[in-house]
DNA sequence: TTGTACGCGTTATCAT
DNA sequence: ATGATAACGCGTACAA
């Protein structure tokens, strides 16, 4: 019952052998006579032997292993890109630690103990805020990626870290151009927060403002909607959070003349829990209130009305995040800053103002 | 700029004692002054020193860690237990391995070499199935425990692990015959699969019939319908299978007199797949279907309709999980199966039998 | 209570 | 091409 734990000594014992030359075979020397090589590694496949990984990383600089490490677990945006970076790892046969990050840290600090004891070759960083980690990040011994993070550090020169993301000043300011064209003006964004300069709302926030700019209109600032100015928490990105704020929002200016008659929710998720809130305040989507969402989640088209939203390419994204961080890693590339196009899908919340109101 | 790798031996030089003092302090020994130990772990904060966890395992036989193996990461269901495992492992100054399980394989052999490799003390399995993984779980050394999985291991004894879960079968019983009582006699059911015997899925056919059988009436086989078959994937609970499935259900059934008038999905994912499919056939939900899901995720909520469905109580599996997992690697108590009750929560998608329906 | 020295299983260096 | 041996960083007898 109890397998007796079976060490390299035993092998070579067994093979009439010194161990370094086990070692060799197991770790595809060149100087190994092939004859010997094979008879080693017959005979661990029947002992069933496998070197024991502690003392190999003990011993080793390197082990081929990289980690990620996810901010928001419960987020599909995130979740779907694991499977594919999953894979890319698996492919180029190494190990992926997976570390879910609680919030409130950034992680970093998870980062170096995993550089340190876990001997980790790279890091992916998916998810977070990263504007105040600078210092702690230069620590860091190894490559690392910022895949999907809007807050990259502060403090931090550009050719020290590696990222993947969409342009989101740009791409916001793509859905509030489509807005603005579709006769919309008066309209609102919901976000995370004001207290951080550089989080992924306030670039999206940026965006929203340049639109406006360039069109030559004002920005109204009492229209963008900051999550943390009404709940006290740090997941922001939550369905009621959205539902809650937004169900402030339309209570106060119910029976204001000049209601907001657009909504963009920075987040897929965001625009879900909103869009119960302008449900339950009788007013009708597409309607009365045009709704964006940001990221494209597949469950927006399965929703009713199903949800314009800008999609993110989180299958390429995910594929580039693993092939450019094994490409630093591998010394065959420099930190590069990969943005990639995101996709406004037209869906139908939203519509021109004015049309489809319900006042039939 | 490179922080040279700090040693338990450069501690103790700073600290003007042995290695061994050191180590008492880190491991909480009795057998050191309190004095030197409190001088030891300033000294420790100060320098960031954090034992080398390789180097730790190869001399222990017991690490702290525990591995949890993640069948279907992109499911909110899962990654919503995952938290608060996380957190209750940590609480317990564990750490949590997590691994996600591809589709097809098990993840049995994945357990093993977690044990081997990283000596973690127990294991989680978070989804899946384990019908035919008997003989290869005997040979796990470590407890484990199935947790919200359906399909225990046959050829196993109950003995010899713990689980925790739903009774499915009840569950199921309980969904049904609430529409039965509601006065809907054609009720469909959306599974995944008929192959496998003992699936979640099959389960709650189960419960299905039995509550048909209780009431007396007799279960209309051409009313299960089998994700399997119609799409060829692994991935039976997507929302995109529902869809397919029920688009082509009812385009066959659409102008037969006695189409289904309730529908139940083994799982949220695929009711809100499945309603997509209903609206673009022109039904209303609930009026011409009532349709009801399981597992009870937040978003159910926030979708319009609002959709009934079977709330798993999570947090508490997920705790009970942990706290069940840690007695039996303490000793503290034998395997358990823990069956929690779920609780049926009726939204706006269900209604009786022919309220509400869409002929005004 | 404290320090010294050895061993955990592996890889790398050196001699042969 | 091969074998002996010294590290890797830590825990722990054992000695003091």
């Amino acid at each position: 019952m109890t397998k007796e734990t079976i060490t390299i000594k035993d092998i070579a014992r067994m093979c009439g052998c010194g161990v370094s030359t086990v070692s060799r075979a197991l770790n595809n020397h060149t100087d190994i006579n092939p004859d010997t090589k094979e008879a080693i590694l017959k005979c661990i496949k029947e002992t069933g032997f496998v070197p024991n990984s502690m003392a190999r990383g003990l011993k080793r600089t390197e082990t081929k292993a990289i980690a990620v490490l996810i901010k928001g677990i419960t987020n599909p945006f995130f979740t779907g890109m694991i499977k594919v970076i999953e894979a890319e790892v698996e492919r180029r046969d190494y190990e992926m630690i997976l570390h879910s990050i609680e919030s409130g840290s950034d992680g970093v600090e998870v980062a170096a103990e995993l550089v340190r004891e876990k001997k980790v070759q790279g890091i992916i960083f998916l998810g977070g805020r990263f504007e105040d980690s600078g210092d702690d990040l230069k620590k860091l011994q190894v490559p690392y990626i910022f895949s999907t993070v809007g807050t990259k550090p502060e403090n931090l020169d550009k050719s020290m870290y590696s990222s993947v993301a969409v342009d989101d000043v740009a791409e916001s300011y793509k859905i509030i151009t489509y807005l603005l064209e579709q006769g919309h003006e008066k309209i609102a964004i919901l976000t995370d927060t004001s207290m951080r300069k550089s989080s992924v709302g306030n670039l999206r926030v940026e965006g929203y403002k340049k639109a406006f700019f360039d069109k030559g209109k004002e920005v109204d600032e009492s229209l963008i909607f900051y999550i943390s100015d009404y709940v006290e928490t740090d997941e922001f990105f939550s369905l009621k959070n959205a539902y809650t704020v937004i169900k402030e929002k339309l209570m106060d200016e119910r029976f204001a003349q000049d209601r907001f008659t657009a909504l963009f929710c920075i987040s897929d998720l965001l625009a879900i829990g909103a869009m119960k809130a302008i449900r339950e305040a009788g007013l009708s989507i597409p309607g009365d209130m045009s709704v964006i969402g940001f990221d494209g989640l597949e469950m927006m088209d399965y929703v009713s009305p199903t949800v314009t939203t800008l999609v993110q390419p989180t299958a390429l994204m995910a594929k580039a995040t693993v092939e450019l961080l094994f490409d630093v890693m591998t010394g065959q590339g420099g930190n590069e800053h990969l943005v990639f196009p995101g996709e406004l899908m037209i869906k139908e919340s939203t519509v021109h103002c004015g049309d489809g109101s319900n006042n039939v």
